[in-house]
DNA sequence: TTTTGAGTTGTTCGA
DNA sequence: GTCGAACAACTCAAA
């Protein structure tokens, strides 16, 4: 064949990318593609900071296509038009794809005429870790256990040193991107994604080796801070694995090893989801577990806006919701306080909380956020029970003791004493007016109590329990 | 088919 | 302050 279409969708990456390895060894040109499907961009689903990584990403993408010879063929439209048109422009003989497995990309994909998937997107895809019986799991840890076994994947491939030309094929230019706040903290692009994993895992002193002790702690920077990458693609579910086994095995002491096997398994829990989103595609509208389709939620909007905008005088839940809203990124420990928060304290239906995560965050993933969002509601697969309320006064206590990473957040709060950082609110007014932090002046009070919440949100979920029996 | 052990991330209470 | 039990049964996975 002589020219053949390399789809980009969710692979921003020339390392580690099997679907460009397989277009590279099917044609003598490959015709590098990326469709900006308003299907999804003008979703609801979506918002403008993860457009905003997108196309900053197809930017890099594009330019380091450039060094290689190539350029990015960028197209807007319905996916399965725009690639005929480019196909019959260029005389293309197939389309190679990564595949990938949300409800929305398999019916997009099944439209597509000569799409050829290809593997990459994980380590190992669904189909391929089930239980003796052949059905999926639903349960994390025997699914990590089978996923472990199963055979290594090859070492990840570097990138190809040449892109063969592809011939001259009208393109738009990369959008200029919407307004993007100074406060982003994740650059976009393949290179900024492995010099976060490299900082991530080298060195016996790497943060990996002490990722069980620190990745639950909001005040410190003890996670890897890939997902935005990893959702994009910009790197590969194989290369952060092997990064990962790499370090178990170089691990130069038991707790160091501890830090790395936990950190492979939340790369397992992100494959675990695309396969539960996969098997049980209804969870993204209806809870997983039929037992608990019928909790009585408040549908309040008031209530919901305060959590949203930070307001609900929880300063460990205001934190969180302020740096998601001012950076796009929330730290996990995070998410699922405030996730806790909205549903058992507001007793409001997780998918507003759901469809608000994947507007504001840059690493907004339906798989993992819906598995997140079911695992805090109780739910999901393997989700927590129900009467496991977070407390967010003893989870900022816990998770941030000096209570820097809520004074990083709310200013208000910078004066503060520790002892009351996590609930203001009883501060003596002395202490109030010392602070510069008035309560219901400078900081609301909170919009619940929390043990009179946890008590109503046991009654909601018993009650929808009861009624299934 | 039946049985058995196990199940991400918490909180509260009482000893 | 620390510890274990209770929370409430249920479903899943595998023998």
């Amino acid at each position: 064949m002589k020219t053949v279409l390399w789809w980009i969708r969710r692979d921003l990456r020339l390392a580690d990318n099997q679907a460009l390895a397989a277009a590279l060894n099917a044609a003598e040109r490959v015709v590098p593609v990326f469709v900006l499907d308003p299907a999804l961009l003008a979703s609801e689903r979506v918002g403008p900071l993860r457009v905003a990584f997108l196309l900053e990403g197809l930017r890099r993408l594009d330019s380091d296509l450039r060094q290689r010879g190539s350029r990015l063929v960028l197209r807007r439209g319905d996916p399965a038009a725009e690639l005929s048109a480019v196909a019959a422009e260029t005389g293309a003989g197939a389309i190679l794809a990564e595949e990938d497995f949300t409800p929305y990309a398999r019916q997009r994909d099944s439209r597509v005429p000569s799409l050829q998937l290809v593997g990459g997107r994980l380590v190992h895809p669904p189909g391929s870790v089930r239980k003796a019986d052949g059905t999926p799991y639903v349960v994390y840890t025997p699914f990590s256990r089978t996923w472990k076994g199963l055979p290594q994947p090859g070492a990840a491939m570097p990138a190809p040193a040449h892109v063969p030309t592809a011939p001259q094929v009208a393109s738009l230019p990369v959008p200029d991107q919407p307004e993007r706040p100074p406060a982003i903290p994740f650059p976009s692009g393949e290179t900024e994604a492995q010099r976060r994993l490299a900082a991530f895992v080298t060195g016996d002193d790497a943060p990996v080796y002490r990722y069980a002790q620190t990745r639950d702690r909001v005040d410190l920077d003890g996670t890897s801070q890939l997902s935005p990458y990893l959702h994009l693609g910009m790197i590969s579910s194989r290369q952060a694995v092997a990064a990962a086994l790499d370090a178990i095995a170089a691990a130069p002491n038991a707790a160091a090893r501890e830090g790395a096997e936990t950190w492979l398994n939340e790369l397992i829990w992100r494959e675990f989801y695309v396969h539960i989103l996969y098997h049980f595609p209804h969870v993204l509208e209806q809870s997983f577990r039929a037992n608990l389709q019928e909790i009585r939620w408040q549908d309040d909007a008031s209530s919901f806006a305060a959590w949203r905008d930070g307001c609900t005088g929880y300063p460990i839940v205001d934190a969180a919701m302020r740096q998601l809203a001012q950076t796009g990124w929330m730290h996990n420990r995070a998410r699922m306080v405030a996730a806790s928060f909205l549903i058992k304290d507001l007793l409001i239906d997780w998918r507003w909380g759901e469809r608000y995560f994947m507007q504001t965050l840059i690493d907004g993933d339906s798989a993992a956020n819906n598995g997140g969002w079911q695992w805090t509601a109780g739910t999901g697969t393997d989700a927590a029970p129900y009467f496991r309320v977070f407390h967010p006064v003893a989870q900022g206590r816990k998770h941030d003791p000096q209570g820097t990473y809520v004074r990083r957040w709310l200013p208000e709060l910078g004066r503060v004493p520790e002892r009351f950082v996590h609930q203001p609110w009883k501060m003596p007014d002395d202490v109030q007016q010392a602070a510069g932090c008035v309560i219901g002046r400078d900081y609301p009070a909170p919009i619940v109590d929390h043990a009179w919440a946890r008590e109503r949100a046991l009654d909601a979920y018993r009650h929808a329990r009861r009624n299934l029996a």
